[in-house]
RNA sequence: GCGCCGGUAGCUCAGUUGGUUAGAGCGUACGACUGAUAAUCGUAAGGUCGGAGGUUCAAAUCCUCCUCGGCGCACCA
């Protein structure tokens, strides 16, 4: 080893060179589940709440989560935003307290509990609806449970160990308290209309459980004869098309087109190069639409066929046609209506439309419409998708399978109806059709339009419906982001009455007694035992408790039929504000902000805005924050089959919930959002750069103690201009929080870590960090910079990275001054306005940009390998521009771009000198700095006595 | 099918009421340093602003159509 290498050695330490314990890498994976279980230790939720005991409270109300299987990247975005702001209203001054919840009713628990009981031999029928229930109950804790852990490795502070679940008793009864209110307020009815079936479940279903596959239907194209035809018509046939054959023995009508063009056919001719005969055959006489004849005639392999006449839609009107089944199994021999319908087309079909009202919801309401009777309807098909006597010949046949593998595919009632059709002589033709149909969300399998009674909440129209009341509540509430309003709007604009009722066990029962006319018994003092009994014993004390009990002596029993169906789990959770905002001490109502995906505007938005408008007239939130939804890398949906699932707990295993957060904090979550390996690693790349930062402003604060500090006033320029970005950055980071828009605080946060501090302030005062004297005015200045930078930015920090910030504030040196217990116990501290200088700010700006020139000018001599480090380097700076001239030489142009020297000149540059075209009146020559090295600071210096020996400065700071 | 939202450098984002050569950070490449060192600093490359028309003296920004993606709604007799 050379010797001037041991000099350097031995003047190294004579360096205040930083010092701290704080780990470069942050080995989060590890580190994190640590800190965890250190916040539950200490209680830090109570000491957050105690803290801000007195405080202005800021609600956000937790949307539930459903109680099943473990949480994906949707959920958790969606609780982390939920966490940041919280975590920000917290330290803005706000007693922010979350209280997360789940929705613990409902279908899926069911499904997956009757899967279970079924894997141990046991069919749902032989399971006592209380056992079950016990079953569903256990189920949903196991998930909580589970949930509950992995919301907390996420960082989500709230109160995890009272949190609000859907099948708590006393939130059971608060539900069917909040039921019962709708029935006094006269908003309950029992109404019967088809609808959505889902027989495989064997529930009715809400709009929100539907979801359209593709499924392979077979048509079939079907004639009717008249009873008697009108004039003209004699032995012609009206035809229909239809995908679903087994609605056929429901057929009760067909409806026509005013405005379609009708015409009479004639067959001539069928394709004989078949291997089977055509069910049309010569000499046949139909009716179609015109624009359709075609089309039926290539269906029905129909060769040849001419039209006879026009058939006007008047001439139609009051016919009765027999029904195409007449006369099977003795049965079917009532007469069909022909009847008008505005919903009829001529694009599809055959212009004729089979009406079975019992099936669908335009059958229904032409059925209605045209006057004729509610017991007319036939319930042909049963809650099993079979069916009934109501349907002779067929009982029994089932449209779709529900049992076994097979649930869901076709069962064979069309092929017995198609037969029994073929028998009749009233098959005109048959065919496949691919096309979107509506399936359970739960069991993907498809669902049938059906006839059943079922309880329902009015929404209604005009002045004084509840649905006014709702769009009022809309226009006083504020979205984020503003385009949020049209939806909801647009949904309960448009909205059906609420279908609340289920033929479902694991929920909140309709607690409902129904007299004989079929109106439900509104009576106080039967509501009140009714609560009491299920705060009690929850839901089970409905159905089994005997019904005397809960009428008393003013209502004879046998008068009344106890309702059992269950409540919508939409109404479980529309009525979240309610058991949870207004029961709860620690929480108000309404809530400031409610915050979702953008789905829920159909759901939970929805179902509490009716339920509060219901109740209490207005919306239980005053804001409604969405975000969008989590894609792969190349933005598209994340999906088991295209194999681009990513999961929470992958990027919490291998970088850290810090880094998963970050990539929250960055991203815009008001659209929706991209995740991938690379979009990770940019978040982990950000996170190192401000660790890093973070680090070097503890180390750099090592050993510091009050005494050091240095009044603003006493501070040189460079550190006044760094306390002025602060303020500034403060302010940007500040409002952003309480814009709820993270990105742009986390773009601010860490471009002024990077560029200001990192490759600027710290580059500058490294060596005056270094090397100056401890008792020097500017290093003390710097250092008080750095505690400040400091205190600050660990805050700013605190609600995006949360373990971070908390292993930063461990290690804040003693000398810093007095520490809460948990950094999540500071609030956001204000920056004096006295920083605040625009002049300065005005001044550095430009000097920021003459130091740019120089460094490019170095990069230049570098390359011709003139010079390595810029301390080898002395620049010689000319400015065409006495103002920016007069500024320049009001700083140490050396010590700004980190050279050993500097001269600077007025006028005009040499030839060759370096410019930059943004900076047209600067240019700069750069040569080799003249002197020896100073063997402790490296700069290069004509006071220097030889290479390696000490300068003047680091003399006097070494005595 | 209809409605809403969105498509700006490899990635994440800025781009105010339309106005000079479209910006930042990260990443990349190259280089420097070796006293923030699995760090730090510098320089550079990189975009026909999803596409096509149109309005305008002037459009990433306004209009129309198309396309891709997401969400929602609906129909399918």
């Amino acid at each position: 080893m050379a010797d001037d290498q041991r000099s350097k050695n031995d003047y190294k330490d004579t360096l205040f060179l930083p010092a701290t314990d704080f780990p470069m890498r942050g080995g989060l994976p590890k580190k994190e589940p640590q800190m965890i279980t250190r916040w539950d230790e200490m209680g830090l939720y109570a000491m957050l709440r105690a803290d801000a005991k007195d405080r202005e409270k800021f609600v956000l109300h937790d949307g539930p989560p459903y109680a099943n299987g473990h949480l994906h990247m949707g959920t958790a975005l969606n609780k982390t935003i939920k966490d940041l702001i919280v975590r920000t209203r917290q330290m803005a001054g706000f007693d922010a307290n979350y209280v997360p919840g789940w929705d613990c009713h409902g279908l899926p628990i069911e499904w997956k509990v009757e899967e279970a009981f079924r894997g141990k031999g046991r069919k749902k029928g032989d399971v006592p609806p209380s056992e079950f229930r016990e079953e569903c109950r256990a189920y949903a804790a196991k998930w909580i449970d589970i949930q509950r852990t992995e919301f907390k490795r996420l960082g989500i502070e709230g109160d995890w160990w009272n949190p609000y679940k859907t099948m708590d008793f006393t939130t059971e009864a608060a539900i069917v308290r909040e039921f019962l209110t709708f029935v006094e307020k006269g908003l309950v009815y029992r109404g019967s209309k088809p609808i959505m079936w889902s027989p495989v479940e064997q529930t009715a279903l809400a709009e929100a459980e539907i979801e359209y596959h593709d499924h392979q239907s077979t048509t079939i194209w079907v004639k009717f004869p008249f009873v008697q035809a009108p004039e003209g018509l004699e032995g012609a046939q009206v035809v229909i098309w239809t995908t679903t054959p087994w609605t056929i023995p429901a057929n009760r009508a067909v409806c026509y087109g005013e405005g379609i063009s009708y015409g009479l056919y004639e067959v001539e001719s069928v394709r004989q190069d078949l291997e089977f005969a055509p069910f049309a055959a010569p000499g046949d006489r139909l009716i179609l639409a015109d624009s359709l004849a075609e089309e039926v005639f290539g269906a029905a392999f129909v060769d040849t066929f001419k039209r006879i006449e026009d058939v006007p839609a008047t001439k139609l009107s009051g016919a009765k046609l027999k029904h195409p089944l007449n006369g099977h199994a003795d049965s079917y021999d009532f007469d069909v209506h022909m009847l008008s319908g505005d919903h009829v087309t001529d694009d599809a079909g055959t212009g004729f439309v089979h009406t079975a009202p019992s099936h669908g919801q335009e059958d229904y309401f032409a059925w209605l419409g045209a006057g004729l009777p509610l017991d007319a309807i036939p319930y042909t098909v049963g809650p099993d998708g079979a069916y009934t006597d109501e349907a002779p010949g067929f009982e029994g046949r089932q449209v779709f399978r529900t049992e076994g593998k097979k649930a869901g595919k076709d069962g064979d009632a069309n092929p017995e109806v198609i037969k029994a059709l073929v028998e009749k002589g009233s098959l005109l033709a048959r065919g496949r059709l691919k096309h979107s149909y509506p399936h359970s969300w739960r069991s993907k399998a498809p669902v049938l339009f059906r006839n059943t009674p079922q309880w329902f909440i009015r929404v209604g129209q005009g002045e004084g419906s509840l649905r006014e009341t709702a769009l009022k509540a809309i226009d006083e509430t504020t979205f984020y982001p503003p385009s949020g309003v049209n939806r909801l709007r647009g949904m309960v604009e448009q909205r059906p009455d609420w279908l609340v009722s289920r033929q479902r066990a694991w929920g909140v029962p309709i607690t409902l007694f129904v007299d004989k006319s079929g109106e439900p018994l509104v009576d106080e003092a039967v509501n009140k035992r009714i609560y009491d009994a299920v705060a009690e014993k929850g839901a089970d004390a409905w159905f089994d408790t005997p019904d005397a009990e809960f009428l008393g002596d003013k209502y004879d029993p046998a008068d009344f039929e106890k309702v059992t169906d269950i409540l919508d789990v939409w109404f479980d959770s529309g009525c979240t504000h309610a058991f949870t905002l207004e029961d709860r001490d620690d929480l108000q109502w309404p809530a400031d902000l409610y915050m979702e995906g953008s789905d829920q505007h159909r759901g939970w938005f929805q179902s509490s805005l009716l339920e509060g408008c219901g109740t209490r007239g207005r919306a239980p939130y005053k804001a409604i924050f969405t975000h969008g939804f989590v894609l792969d890398d190349k933005g598209l949906k994340m999906s088991k089959s295209l194999g681009n699932v990513m999961l929470p707990e992958q990027v919490t295993q291998k970088f850290g919930a810090d880094i998963l957060r970050i990539w929250v904090a960055s991203s815009d979550v008001q659209e929706d959002i991209r995740v991938g390996d690379e979009i990770l690693g940019s978040a982990v790349d950000a996170y190192r750069k401000l660790r890093n930062t973070l680090r070097y402003l503890l180390s750099g604060l090592d050993g510091y103690t009050e005494e050091e500090r240095v009044d603003v006033a006493d501070m040189p320029e460079l550190e006044r201009y760094i306390l002025h970005r602060l303020h500034e950055v403060n302010e940007k980071i500040r409002a952003s929080f309480d814009a709820y828009n993270f990105k742009a605080a986390w773009r601010a946060l860490s471009e002024f870590a990077i560029q200001d501090l990192s490759a600027f302030y710290f580059d500058i005062r490294k060596d005056c960090l270094y090397c100056d004297a401890p008792s020097s005015l500017k290093r003390r200045a710097n250092r008080t910079v750095m505690a400040i930078l400091l205190d600050h930015l660990v805050r700013l920090l605190a609600p995006v990275c949360p373990f971070t910030a908390e292993e930063v504030y461990d290690h804040f040196p003693a000398g810093l001054g007095e520490k809460k217990p948990s950094v999540h116990l500071l609030q956001f501290a204000d920056v004096p306005g006295s920083y605040r200088d625009e002049a300065l700010a005005e001044r550095w700006q430009k000097l920021r940009g003459i130091r740019r020139v120089i460094t490019g000018a170095i990069e230049e001599k570098r390359n011709e390998k003139l010079i390595g480090a810029s301390l080898e380097a002395a620049s010689g700076v000319v400015i065409d521009d006495p103002a920016l001239a007069d500024l320049a030489a009001s700083v140490d142009l050396a010590e700004l771009s980190i050279t050993s020297q500097a001269t600077l000149a007025n006028g005009q540059a040499p030839d060759g000198a370096h410019r930059l075209p943004d900076q047209p009146n600067v240019a700069v020559s750069i040569s080799k700095a003249a002197g020896e090295k100073c063997g402790r600071c490296w700069r290069v210096l004509p006071d220097v006595p030889e290479d390696g020996a000490l300068c003047g400065r680091c003399a006097d700071a070494t005595k």
